[in-house]
DNA sequence: TATACCATTTTGGGATACCAAGCCGGTATC
DNA sequence: GATACCGGCTTGGTATCCCAAAATGGTATA
């Protein structure tokens, strides 16, 4: 929330056929995503406007979708970004295990395994000189891919937007190498089960990693609350 | 898609504290639930502006959040009236599956079987002079109702989306009396199975239903797909 | 008759003007 | 000094205007 954006908004419109609307919706969607504007921050629809040179009109049809993704809120009459809500994403987990778990039991009924490979690929392409950044988003991915691979566009929505929900509470999270690592590992033995057709050993597998996920999560966010209050970052308890 | 709404509109609008948007919203929500406007047909947004005057602000932020619901569609350009799709009723039903499940489960695992009176009391509320309209209203709100017991928002807005999605096909529907009284009897053995806490049962009885469902739903709709083509409605196939 | 082309209209996207309600700061009074 | 009150300022809600692009319809030509 330092600089001005609307010159490189404007270049960057020159090169895409998008909408001001869509480039309003993706820029604000990913500055809240990516924490420059702290959960709990005001948000006015002018700002907006300034920030990114557009009028009123697309920030308005920008905040209406990014509203029912839960990234900002109403806030008596005016705008908020989502605080982080710790008793939400507790529900949160409840119900990616119900969407995830139903998702990769459809796949493992199909007898389709090869796209499994390319999932498998994506958690290679991390090491120990990739990002966190791309650690953070490949971890996502992870789970939004292997619900599409369901073939099914209610779970693999559901999923989606569950992470879109939960992007900014792990980035938040303090992890240390090993939890990572152990992620991983719990990835590739999801996998490995899928590529053995076994749906049940797939769902537990996959069902204690989003709870495991969730305990860790929740934790590290309620240990570190006042320090993120500190930085200026609503955190609503459990 | 008749008779002009507008001073009915500012009528009711004088009663209540409601904003044109939310207005605007309710209204074409109504009408399209109620097939006024049916499925497929093309909407301007001058045409629902002069219909429910309102100017294009309010009008372009219903259109906006139905578009999430997935009532309106956009169409290249312009706006959709969704048409009925019998793939996704199909997906719906899949992601019901495991919502409504994990929902129930949950419910069985606290101990207040109390409110599952009230949802029972739903079900007795409908006798054989009830208005069809009634039923099909009662039915939905059955499944939502059901999922709100578990205190989980999330699975609780994922059921009340789905239902709202499924609510035109459900109204096309052929259904004799027969359908009906198995629909409830078995909405009554799921809160039977949930009084005695027995979640197993309960979601056993639960998924058969709601595959029942689906069945009857797909069947029924393909079968009269020519009717209701003539009709005006377009239904898209699996 | 079929088709390519052009003028006109329609339509959604965006910008802006206006308004009422709420917020904030200052001031006067007790 | 605390508080109640008041006036201006900010802000979201709404209406309206403009524009470019797409649809439409009529016409001329092959």
């Amino acid at each position: 929330m330092n600089f001005n954006l609307a010159a490189v908004n404007a270049a960057s419109q020159k090169g895409s056929a998008m909408s001001q609307m869509q480039n309003v919706e993706r820029q604000l969607r990913e500055m809240i995503l990516g924490l420059e504007v702290g959960p709990g921050e005001k948000l006015t629809e002018r700002w907006i406007e300034g920030r990114f040179g557009a009028s009123r009109t697309p920030v308005r049809a920008a905040l209406l979708r990014l509203e029912t993704e839960g990234l900002v809120a109403r806030d008596g009459r005016g705008w908020t970004v989502s605080p982080i809500n710790l008793a939400e994403l507790e529900q949160i987990a409840v119900y990616r295990e119900a969407v995830e778990v139903a998702a990769v039991r459809l796949t493992c009924s199909s007898a389709d395994t090869s796209a499994v490979d390319v999932i498998e690929a994506m958690l290679d392409s991390c090491d120990e000189n990739t990002p966190r950044e791309e650690w953070h988003r490949v971890g996502m991915d992870f789970h939004i891919e292997l619900a599409h691979l369901s073939g099914n566009e209610f779970l693999f929505r559901a999923v989606r937007d569950a992470m879109t929900r939960l992007s900014r509470a792990r980035w938040l999270e303090v992890r240390d190498e090993a939890a990572l690592g152990r992620a991983w590992a719990e990835h590739r033995a999801i996998l490995a089960a899928i590529r053995l057709g076994n749906a049940e050993d797939a769902a537990r597998l996959l069902s204690a990693h989003i709870v495991g996920s969730r305990d860790r999560l929740v934790t590290s966010l309620a240990n570190d609350r006042r320090g993120l209050r500190a930085r200026g970052f609503a955190v609503v308890a459990a």
